[in-house]
DNA sequence: CCTGACAGGTTGTTTTACCAAGTTGGAGCG
DNA sequence: CGCTCCAACTTGGTAAAACAACCTGTCAGG
């Protein structure tokens, strides 16, 4: 067998070389990048491929364009630097054996309003929950919750109490064939019960956050709904988009 | 004078064309997409065209594609149907005349570590502050305060108590020449002041959420951070993002 | 029966060519 | 000198062709 090693397309190379003479100040922002001929005779590429690397760059933020002028850096993109803290998400990849915690409920019971409304499911019907507290550094941190409609959990690991060794997207995809999609995100801030506070040992007066991702498929069907209860005093949650 | 109207370009125009068709159901989700050349026989362009619009629609997410087989419908993007709440963002782009409310504050003080921290500014510098409280049906809804620094304040008509004919967005780029890129946001609860509790007409035992979203340029520079400030019981906040 | 080679489909990448539309600077004319 | 117009640049879009990589069903040979 000989490398096998794939190269990457001409003009995905160009995109990396052209990152990285942005980042190391060789084009600076404001400036007006090489025209399209120049770099065709730089790289000894065709147009197409000049071009296709270039509305790489454009999409991403690196560069804007303007007919008739040319093409202006504008820098590394910086949003792409804001790390995002989205803690529903980090839970839907990683395996549970990621993070220390224990499981503190597993079984069916009646969703509460907000849950049954986002699995679209009626009122008053029964969904299947599992709920962990994850701890940190030995202080318990959060509370985690998933809910699944029952016949979602059949035939899953996610009604025994052991730690999950695979990621609940990894899990769910293969044992039930449902892709993940897109994560449709409610925050709101209560005041925890005195179970909850108990649970994670902060004040009573102190707020919770309170972050409920549904899970969808491509269609918009729910699959599934995670619920994370954290401290305000403990956390805050980050994100960055653009404004156009 | 001729018509002048210029129309959209033939990929472009296919996109809209193959958009309908997944919307209406002659493609049905999970089914095969005419194969490329079948799109050429059909509509009488050339392959870069076809590929083109193609691409386009796999970036939106409508499609999938997979190389040997062919491209899978997955339909109309979920996620574009889910309406954002950013509360911070309507108020950079709509005047102030669109919403019901008060100035209450206009003035230079010391910005708290937060938002210093948020403009990069030093310590205990100070900064421009214009504070508003929101009106809903008469009733109170929420605190929008504008933070920026001293030089950018100077010249705008922030520093008046009348309400903003145009967008924050719009006059700032007018008077400053600055250009809006992107926001990055920071979602915390807490417990009201007295004060606050007072002017949102809320009970004292209802948390406040509070968004500070830093309004940067595409160097990442920071221009001024919007801080709003919700009651917990009256509002949430709504987002989606995809998952791959 | 099973297996492997292969033919014919698909998308992915690259090239050459040409025209359209917007911007700029300079040549040339008043 | 000032103005107009145009030539020469830029990016945007379309067409036609070729090759590569990948998938699948068929068919011949074991």
């Amino acid at each position: 067998m000989m490398s096998l090693e794939s190269v990457p397309p001409k003009y995905a190379q160009l995109v990396q070389t052209l990152q990285r003479r942005i980042e190391s100040g060789t084009y600076l922002p404001g400036s007006l990048l090489p025209s399209e001929n120049q770099l065709i005779q730089e790289f000894g590429v065709s147009r197409p491929t000049v071009v296709a690397a270039l509305r790489v760059l454009r999409e991403q933020g690196w560069i804007d364009s303007q007919q008739g002028k040319g093409r202006f850096v504008r820098g590394r993109p910086a949003m792409a630097a804001v790390e995002r803290n989205r803690p529903g998400q980090a839970y839907l990849i990683r395996p549970e054996l990621d993070s220390e915690g224990e499981v503190v409920q597993v079984g069916t019971v009646v969703a509460p309003n907000r849950i049954a409304a986002l699995l679209e499911l009626p009122d008053k019907d029964k969904a299947f929950l599992r709920r962990r507290v994850i701890t940190l550094e030995g202080e318990p941190s959060m509370v985690v919750s998933v809910w699944l409609p029952a016949e979602l959990s059949e035939g899953t690991d996610l009604t025994s109490s052991a730690p999950l060794p695979q990621g609940l997207r990894e899990h769910l995809q293969a044992r039930k064939g449902v892709r993940f999609d897109h994560v449709v995100e409610q925050i709101t801030a209560r005041m925890p019960t005195a179970g909850e506070a108990r649970q994670l040992a902060m004040g009573k007066s102190t707020p919770l956050l309170a972050v409920f991702g549904a899970v969808r498929e491509a269609s918009g069907r729910p699959l599934l709904v995670v619920e994370v209860l954290l401290p305000a005093d403990r956390h805050e949650l980050d994100d960055a988009y653009p404004i156009g």
